[in-house]
DNA sequence: ATTTGCCTGTTAATAGAATAACAAGGCAAT
DNA sequence: ATTGCCTTGTTATTCTATTAACAGGCAAAT
């Protein structure tokens, strides 16, 4: 199957879709049509239709969509076949709710190592995760084969810790820190910062 | 001054400028070029003079922007003269991430009071913030004039919660359950989710 | 057998956001 | 004073995302 690079969006929302899916799965369900997934989720109908449109599926016609076939295609779409291995760099309150929360998800991305400087943290195992001392980054990166790493440290060390993992073979970072970093060539980065999410709903419900 | 809403983006983005701001003006700079401000949150020079036109600001020609006046004019939009206060509901690690980020922190926003079910949580006071009963969500929240809140409970209590917080009069609600929570009628909604985040990350990593 | 109703798939229209383009102002150097 | 160079403010364009519109098809009801 011939696929251009997906909107953004509709990658977001394909990993949603696919979570859904699973849940109705679980509860014996087969089939399902657009606006059940569209409830589900709260939004539109049509924007379901038009993201599975995208992605080249069909459903049949009076009985909506195969459940298991469509997590399978959305599998093959944004999954990789080996998985995905990440990294957590900072493990402090924030680096452990990452890891608990991926803990037994069935997903392909996998939580492999984790990174600090703090000498009561290394050498410890949090949920099945190794916390490694910062300065063998490198080596357990290549070691393990890691491809995203997610920045859970404090804000001054978040863009020098960029550049290493950059040189380390980092593909993609995802940055919790509210030091915006910079775009590095390769390198695909996504960032959330709360403070920014909750000024946003002060705004709106202000007005 | 007549404004308008402000696009959503836009909003998101002040946000950002204020503290980009500050963080200039305690290293004793006055004033600032659109360029520069581009520079520091790695966006396009254009789209900070745009932000800056919507707000109704304008700075002078060769000297760029009054930061001071700049951050002043950010907080007369965002923020409301007596501040927001917010609850956090759960207790746990991203719970208690969250009120450690917010500790110290030096905007209108301030985390007031927590909520959990598990008495080892209850009635003990985490940096500054106390955890109550959930069972007194709805009286602290009148008694306190709590106007957002963060859920950060398990995925299942996100949705009858939400129905509480309504009806308790909460005006803005940051969802970071996985399980998307419906609008309701007059409370702004904003949700994030890791996993989300890095399923997109590792498709765009794999393209 | 025909009608009705309800889904899907796709194209067309609209809205929202980012980028490009450029006029205008003013400082600095000459 | 004139020229050149930056920088702002704003309008126009392009790009991205969402929503609307509708043709096509099948199943069930009449
Ligand atoms: N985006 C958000 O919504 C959000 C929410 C909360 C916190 N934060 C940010 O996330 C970061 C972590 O927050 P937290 O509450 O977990 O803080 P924390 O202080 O609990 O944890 C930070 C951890 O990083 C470790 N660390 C320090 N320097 C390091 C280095 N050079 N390399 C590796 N590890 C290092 C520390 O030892 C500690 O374990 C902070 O930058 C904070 O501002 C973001
Ligand atoms: N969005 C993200 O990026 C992200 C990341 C990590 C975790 N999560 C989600 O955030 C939530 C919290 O994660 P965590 O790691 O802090 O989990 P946790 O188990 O450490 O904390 C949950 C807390 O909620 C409390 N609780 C349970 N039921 C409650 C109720 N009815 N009312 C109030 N409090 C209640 C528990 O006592 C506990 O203290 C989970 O839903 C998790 O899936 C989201």
């Amino acid at each position: 199957m011939i696929m251009n690079r997906l909107p953004d969006k509709t990658v977001e929302r394909l990993s949603q879709y696919r979570r859904t899916l699973n849940n109705q799965l679980a509860k014996g369900k087969t089939h399902i049509f657009s606006h059940e997934i569209a409830n589900l989720l709260h939004i539109t109908p049509v924007q379901v239709r038009r993201d599975i449109m995208l992605i080249g599926y069909s459903g049949t016609l009076r009985k909506g969509y195969d459940i298991k076939e469509m997590i399978e295609l959305i599998g093959t779409i944004i999954d990789t076949d080996q998985g995905v291995k990440i990294a957590v760099i900072g493990m402090g309150n924030l680096g452990k709710a990452f890891i608990h929360y991926m803990y037994e998800k069935q997903t392909k991305l996998k939580i492999v190592a984790a990174f600090d400087i703090n000498p009561d943290k290394i050498d410890k195992t949090y949920e099945d995760v190794y916390c490694y001392h910062l300065d063998r980054l490198e080596e357990i990166i290549k070691e393990l084969g890691i491809g995203i790493a997610i920045i859970a440290t404090p804000p001054e060390v978040a863009s020098p810790l960029a550049d290493r993992l950059k040189e380390a073979g980092i593909r993609g970072i995802l940055n919790y820190t509210p030091r915006p970093l910079s775009p590095r060539e390769g390198v695909y980065l996504e960032e959330h910062d709360m403070i920014t999410s909750l000024e946003k709903v002060a705004y709106f419900v202000k007005a």
